[in-house]
DNA sequence: GTACATGCAAACCTTTTGCAGTTCC
DNA sequence: GGAACTGCAAAAGGTTTGCATGTAC
């Protein structure tokens, strides 16, 4: 674990407490490290027979995008996709078989983008570049046998 | 009006009857041309006192986007918006202050992208670049008076 | 005539909220 | 002690579905 990141100090700057549920679940999120949707966190909790609802989570997500802990990448299918949000930006490949989330980064997308928000006075926030088909993986896989759609999860 | 669609054909083609709802449906999304919620048609048919329930809209709009007159583009505070799909293809700028889409064309991005793909093995089959953030309209008028968020709609 | 489409209402899923009880500081 | 937090259950969107009825072909 390269980084530590003092969650206390986050919360408290901002008027929120420290409580076990939010304690547990951002540590579910750092062990994560990568994409994930609500329902892992709620499903882990209970497997470990944590106890916060679903409300709970839904609250501390919310509160940790606030306090840029967490971000929400990627909306798919009606669902929503978070990542941690301490990494560098990044965009993703996403496959539409096996619903693996690929970062990737390339510097000169993005000073294209700053090229276009130019040209149009247009004052850029984020963005979300998506690039969805089918992964090494699965093409391998392919060569055997076909296989049907999934949704990622 | 330039291009005509032949949505009758299109429909029998693929074994839909072509009935009453979908052809206002249809005529709608066409009068609109730019991007559009559910909502949208729903509120019009029913202005005009033209009869298709809500769920005829959906399952007609989940044909039109099989039959590829209609791109589902943007997820957008779980909301999904639509775009007709025989456009070519582009990115969109979304003003997070008063929701406009603009739309912009950019080869290069499109030629990197592939590239990103190659190296990854990856093979794309559709992306959706996205850049939040304020319009040129919203920048001017910010000078005058500040205001608040708002829900693109 | 019959396979397919529609309308309605109910169901579903994800997310938010009101409120009474609990916890943190 | 009191403000903030939690759990629950209910509600609130958006979207889909089952089923009886209606319609295109």
């Amino acid at each position: 674990m390269k980084q530590k990141i003092d969650i206390e100090k986050l919360l408290k700057e901002r008027g929120f407490k420290l409580t076990k549920q939010r304690i547990e679940v951002f540590n579910e999120i750092l062990r994560k490290r990568g994409h994930f949707e609500i329902e892992d966190i709620v499903h882990f909790l209970r497997k470990k027979n944590l106890k916060a609802s679903r409300a709970t989570v839904y609250r501390t997500l919310n509160i940790l995008k606030e306090i840029g802990l967490l971000k929400e990448v990627i909306k798919f299918g009606n669902k929503t996709y978070y990542e941690v949000g301490t990494k560098d930006h990044h965009d993703h490949l996403i496959c539409l078989n096996c619903g693996k989330f690929i970062e990737f980064h390339n510097d000169e997308i993005e000073k294209i983008q700053e090229r276009i928000c130019n040209e149009f006075n247009f004052k850029p926030v984020y963005h979300r570049l998506e690039i969805y088909g089918i992964c090494e993986d699965c093409l391998n896989r392919e060569d055997d046998s076909k296989s049907g759609d999934k949704i990622p999860g």
